[in-house]
DNA sequence: GCAGCAATTATTCAAGTGTATAATTTCAGC
DNA sequence: GCTGAAATTATACACTTGAATAATTGCTGC
């Protein structure tokens, strides 16, 4: 007589996060139209309705998904930090040459962020996430820019720093893109390479290869 | 009597053109998801069923504007060259000034560029045409780079202006896309200031800003 | 074990989607 | 001025969308 589908109760927690991610794939295969409800919920092994349950709009699930994309990429971020070495100089290049290879390069997640991006222009929140993450980021960056110019010797005075930071944040910005997008463009390691090189010529340091 | 909608024949050229940029600017302003058969007619003023009769299909549509779109940015960066002095150093220096200030930067061109660079990875025919751009662009990057870099008595063997091409492309893509996104971060000139400086740093060369 | 509540599924609905087709109107050529 | 063909509008349709509601099921506390 038709079986009901059977299920099993999920904290509420646990749903969310399944729901989250499971927008999250849909919106890296496809874009933000075929992350419909019907889509997610399949993918997160549910019933569309259960979407209503946890989450009072589409909308809402859609700003979740934003947020937690964010977090998950600072996070993921500063949790390389901490595998890196204490000398600056090395630290710096450590990071530079985490921003440019995988897994950090990856397409799926340069599709998600380019979907976000697409956002910012039109949505208050939507800025203020990047807004606030981009800066977290570009501060961390120039933290470490002064702290290998100071090891070095060389002058590391508030406005230069941040011009450096800005210009060494958009450089990683930018060859972070192409590198995922176009990875067939580049050599094995040759990334790598160049960030390196283009950093120790923008700082006019020595950085280890 | 609901008389009929009166209406002027076009030409085709004009019609298709008039229904490409209502295209575009339905994505402009809401994402793909808001360019529908009825939105892009009507910002077209025109009735949906007339979309048919240009285009097989809605997905024929979107592609011609998005062909559309990066022969217009092409052009429009090759345009501005001709205005630029003779002068190797004085011409790449204002080609970097051109790149980070408005009308290239700008916030609408940034939306249609992360809609497309969205549907990269999953589209082939999507990523040739950004290859395509991609390396048109960096190439003519290279050699006002390699021009700059004789005419001061540098070295610029091909290993290395390839390398300085990229991570300039690099450098010009990440300040124009925070420059659109967030403009408020950015005082009157500073970015301007702050491509030239760094391009300055990153080629060896003495940049008039 | 069982009572009850919350989680989950099933069903329904109105609005919006792309597309196909038929009905009209414009306009060039005579 | 007509006429006929092409451009344009109008209408219809099948399908998808997000959401709301009703029906059921799993599970916790006793």
């Amino acid at each position: 007589m038709t079986a009901r589908r059977t299920f099993k109760r999920e904290g509420e927690e646990a749903r969310r996060a399944a729901l989250i991610d499971a927008t999250l794939d849909c919106i890296a295969e496809g874009g933000p139209q075929a992350a419909t409800v019907r889509a997610i919920a399949l993918k997160a092994g549910v019933t569309p309705g259960l979407i209503k349950h946890y989450f009072d709009t589409k909308e809402d699930l859609v700003a979740a998904a934003h947020e937690t994309l964010m977090t998950r990429l600072t996070e993921a971020s500063a949790a390389a930090l901490d595998d890196l070495p204490a000398d600056p100089i090395a630290r710096l290049t450590g990071f530079i040459a985490n921003a440019v290879t995988p897994p950090v390069v990856d397409p799926r997640a340069m599709a998600l962020w380019a979907a976000s991006m697409q956002l910012v222009p039109r949505d208050a929140a939507m800025r203020d996430v990047h807004e606030a993450t981009y800066l977290a980021f570009r501060d961390r960056l120039e933290r470490m820019i002064a702290d290998a110019l100071r090891a070095a010797g060389k002058p590391h005075d508030k406005p230069t720093t941040r011009a450096l930071a800005i210009a060494g944040n958009a450089l990683l910005d930018g060859l972070w893109i192409e590198a995922s997008v176009l990875p067939d463009q580049f050599a094995q390691g040759e990334m790598r390479s160049i960030a390196i090189r283009a950093f120790a010529r923008l700082l006019d340091l020595k950085l280890p290869e």
